[in-house]
DNA sequence: AATTATTTACCGAATGTTCGGTTATATGTG
DNA sequence: CACATATAACCGAACATTCGGTAAATAATT
């Protein structure tokens, strides 16, 4: 007969039925970097206001409370967590890579629109930042969206400067290099078609080579 | 002494008290245009999730009630509406104005361009396609978004041609103008100046007489 | 045993929506 | 004209649902 004990919570019950007889595997956290992700594809998605609670937990395979657990201070903790994520993400493949003087601009360039590709899903995903610039969102995110945003530019002035620029004429482009991913990212999702993005990673790469 | 039935409603014993007996006006329907004008207000600074039917209520001066009579709908046939609204002001101010041939291209687009600085307020206001472009707003009113783009986009087509350009050309360079507005918009509210958004409008400017 | 991780069950507040009713306007009818 | 009727505009209050958030209990790990 099965203890009284195990038999209660229907979690550890099925575990020791299905599982642990014949492997027994310990249930482990969830990984950090999984729970990130599925954070991350609801506010990009839905945005902050959008996103409820139980679609978060829903998205980690945890619970409401569970969440609470890992988040003390809730939605505004998880978004700002997520923000920093990107942040970090910006710093790491944009600034980082095409500041790194030790690599040839051209294949600076080349790695940095990989990962742009990569990070929206070739045109398909909305861009984080851009999902939380709302108005009613500003007050509360407003820094690390600029701080993203500047580090981005960093990055491509830098880029510029390395292909002969001037630090000026190097900023510029590199603004236009944000201008031109977020409007296209809007304008692919309206219009329900990859082309613009996929034709705007083109452009921004021969702003530079054929410059 | 004033009838009880007249007390018991205190919006017309308010009228009666303090205005019928000086000048009897009629209350009157407020008016469609400043409506719309409030709700869009709303809709495009907080985007449809984070919209409450408390604050959209509140920007027309109407009660929450008062809305559903007007649209019985709800916050959906509020948002569709504020979207034709939307679409018929590009199509009135973008498409037909840069397609009408009787006017010198450069005169179109210079008033093009002012009308788009005055719809954007400078670059403070977020613009309403962009504020529905979440993809759980994408099924309710994607129709309306893609229709707004085309239009733009058919617009400043019809613009490049009247400058000498192939169709082809044209239309790269249409699509181009409603990326850079949209991304201007997005970095302008982002990094919070309006800079970024002024100086697309001159480069979308130069774009068609420089080139 | 003590601590961490997770869950069930729940709460108050806010949300979108509906209801019942009042007033003012418009439309008929004699 | 007068008088009844219909309808449009509006509002206060209540509706059901969902929201973000919490408390208490159990399970897993150290």
């Amino acid at each position: 007969m099965i203890p009284k004990k195990l038999i209660k919570n229907n979690r550890t019950f099925g575990k020791i039925l299905f599982i642990r007889i014949f492997a027994p595997m310990r249930p482990q956290k969830i990984n950090d970097q999984d729970l990130l992700e599925g954070l991350m594809s609801v506010i990009q998605s839905k945005g902050y206001d959008g996103s409820s609670l139980n679609e978060l937990a829903a998205s980690t395979g945890l619970q409401k409370a569970s969440l609470y657990h890992r988040f003390p201070n809730g939605k505004k903790e998880i978004t700002t967590t997520v923000l920093v994520y990107v942040e970090q993400w910006v710093e790491e493949n944009i600034t980082k890579l095409l500041s790194d003087n030790n690599i040839k601009p051209n294949v600076r360039l080349e790695k940095a629109i990989t990962n742009i590709n990569h990070l929206y899903d070739g045109g398909k995903k909305i861009c984080v930042l851009r999902a939380l610039t709302m108005d009613s969102n500003l007050e509360l995110f407003g820094g690390h969206l600029k701080n993203a945003m500047i580090n981005w530019i960093e990055g491509f002035t830098n880029l510029g400067i390395s292909f002969g620029l001037s630090p000026n004429v190097a900023k510029g482009k590199a603004e236009q290099t944000l201008i031109l991913v977020q409007g296209s990212l809007i304008v692919s999702k309206a219009m329900s078609t990859l082309n613009p993005f996929q034709e705007t990673l083109k452009t921004i790469k021969s702003m530079y080579l054929s410059g």
